[in-house]
DNA sequence: GCAATCTCCGCAATCGTTTGCGCAAACGAT
DNA sequence: ATCGTTTGCGCAAACGATTGCGGAGATTGC
């Protein structure tokens, strides 16, 4: 009646079901000539084995759990395009997790992990997490973990991210080779290690042009609307920067919604370089030259560096990534 | 050693493992000294049940399935965020499958779902699918299937779109009542089910007002950069459209480069409209005027209907849902 | 005081598959 | 012919939790 079991093929032919597992996965012990008729039998009655019975007995759950901030337009759905691919590639399946960038939210998360049994983890800390207590049992586990993109750095985690630091250092030289000398900055949360790398590097590459770090020009912002309200108020000042840089995607568009409303022109009047992990310069008129990182990259690497602590939990120890980036040079300088 | 079992539990207490599967789910039939005294060493050692092992025995796997044709950056990121929450909230978990509109993929996660035991499926059908032998069988077991966006409408299939026609059919009554005369259309492929809702609808939308349908300002596209191309091409005619619309943000992306690259004013030269369910019409300059439909909604609607199927086979019937869309005026009219 | 009922818990099977071990028959070598 | 090895397969336990059934002891009813 309901899909047919190893029992039942092995009751039809008169063996043992350990024959039957054995001969359907081409085990040595087992003769040809059963193996054949087990198999053949297998094929016409459409035996399909029960992986939920599999998984519980191999205690494996052939799931990876992936954890993110929030979903987004720009950066996760190409990690994800990335890790679904290659977790499907391995025989593994992906289970998304979200956490909306709330740290209550992202131990909820954590906790679903354990309890689910999953093989491995990929983990984007949100913006609240300063510190992870609540992944501590699963890291001394046997459960790997890789951390991207929002990651805490230490040599006991592994992690994929990219040079940050070069990023912003190379979009703060390209403008100041065009000519540019006085720079807005627009950061996202100051607490994100990322935000502090691409600061460090925005810092040093004025120092290294002796520009000077006007600090009325720059501002740390959580989201997109702040972005624009923000970058709106600086537009209204008397004295204005004749460049910026948006430190993501996310704080370029609130930056251009700013720009498009009050009707300046890029690059005319003002020239506007960011990081980018997405489409956005590209559908923005005029197109925004940018420091390009590939969150298709990040995904594909993180997922990779995965299985690896996965496959070979003894020979692969602990690894910390940094991708590069590079500069696409676009109308808006 | 390891994770701690009701097994462990019960040598401890002297009992027998039924008594604390009973006792720690509140079963009547244990007396409170016994279910005091167990549930506090639960507590104590931390136990946590074995997820897999419960799955097994139910024969559930607390997983939605669901299969999308590819990520993309507007609609899918908003209908996961939906998707994701809800399922979480009913206890379930999310997998997800790309087909990247590719049927023989969309076949292979079919299959996978199969195995993998899902208790529920959400399919958007990719560009290739004309029919869905490949759900055929699930469709009569007992695993509730609901498909949205891209379907193939059928009283036999439990759906959720949103009303396409009226989508279109809103947009050139916006265009015709401003005045505009020649105007463009521009679509995604022919064979999908949206395609043809949206064309009826510009069709009768320009019927309504009187004007001409111009079959060479208007094409289908597969890709983004078809759609600039072909565009690009129109462009260059001798003879252009006073205005355009887009069947999706894809081919909005699309015509938008084009009317870049040649520096043409919107409205003023051309007006543009589309239908849209990202944030992209608000990123362009200037602001795309749209019908909006939310892929928020859209997940919340499949996924709720979804779990409606899952909970009670027997009184929900099958059901063709149609979401309504509205008009966004922005700048581009 | 005896039967009927209730309370509380144990027994054992079960879900589908895997796997270590053992054993008979077949085979090979001397 | 004898011993040793290989071949081919079955036996049964195991994974962790659940559940129908049954039964001992306590309680109630008359």
């Amino acid at each position: 009646m309901n899909r047919i079991t190893i029992k039942d093929i092995a009751k039809l032919l008169d063996v043992n079901p350990s024959t039957v597992s054995r001969a359907l996965k081409d085990h040595p012990d087992i003769g040809e000539a059963t193996k054949k008729k087990i198999q053949q039998i297998a094929r016409e009655l459409v035996y399909r084995p029960n992986y939920q019975a599999i998984r519980f007995r191999q205690n494996k759950s052939g799931l990876i759990g992936l954890i993110i901030p929030e979903m987004g337009m720009f950066f996760f759905p190409s990690i994800i395009q990335a890790i679904e691919e290659i977790t499907k590639k391995n025989g593994y399946h992906l289970i998304i997790l979200q956490s909306n960038e709330s740290l209550v939210k992202e131990k909820e998360n954590a906790l679903i992990c354990k309890n689910f049994g999953l093989d491995g983890l990929l983990v984007c800390l949100s913006k609240e997490t300063t510190a992870i207590p609540h992944f501590a049992d699963m890291l001394q586990s046997k459960i790997p973990i890789v951390f991207f993109d929002k990651v805490l750095q230490s040599k006991e985690l592994s992690t994929v991210v990219i040079n940050d630091y070069n990023a912003s250092f190379t979009a703060i030289n390209h403008l100041a080779r065009k000519g540019y000398k006085n720079i807005s900055g627009v950061f996202e949360s100051k607490n994100l290690e990322i935000t502090q790398s691409r600061k460090k590097g925005f810092l040093d590459g004025l120092k290294k042009h002796q520009l000077t770090y006007r600090e009325d020009f720059c501002f740390h912002v959580n989201t997109l609307a702040e972005a624009k309200t923000q970058f709106a108020n600086l537009l209204n000042q008397k004295e204005l920067p004749d460049a910026v840089f948006a430190m993501t995607d996310n704080a370029l568009a609130g930056i251009i919604q700013a720009i498009y409303e009050k009707g300046i022109a890029i690059p005319d009047d003002l020239a506007v370089i960011c990081i980018s992990n997405g489409n956005l310069p590209y559908y923005l008129n005029p197109p925004i030259t940018h420091i390009r990182h590939s969150g298709y990259m990040v995904g594909k690497t993180a997922v990779e560096l995965l299985f690896d602590l996965m496959n070979d939990k003894i020979t692969v120890t602990k690894r910390q990534l940094e991708l590069e980036t590079f500069l696409v040079e676009l109308d808006s300088c």
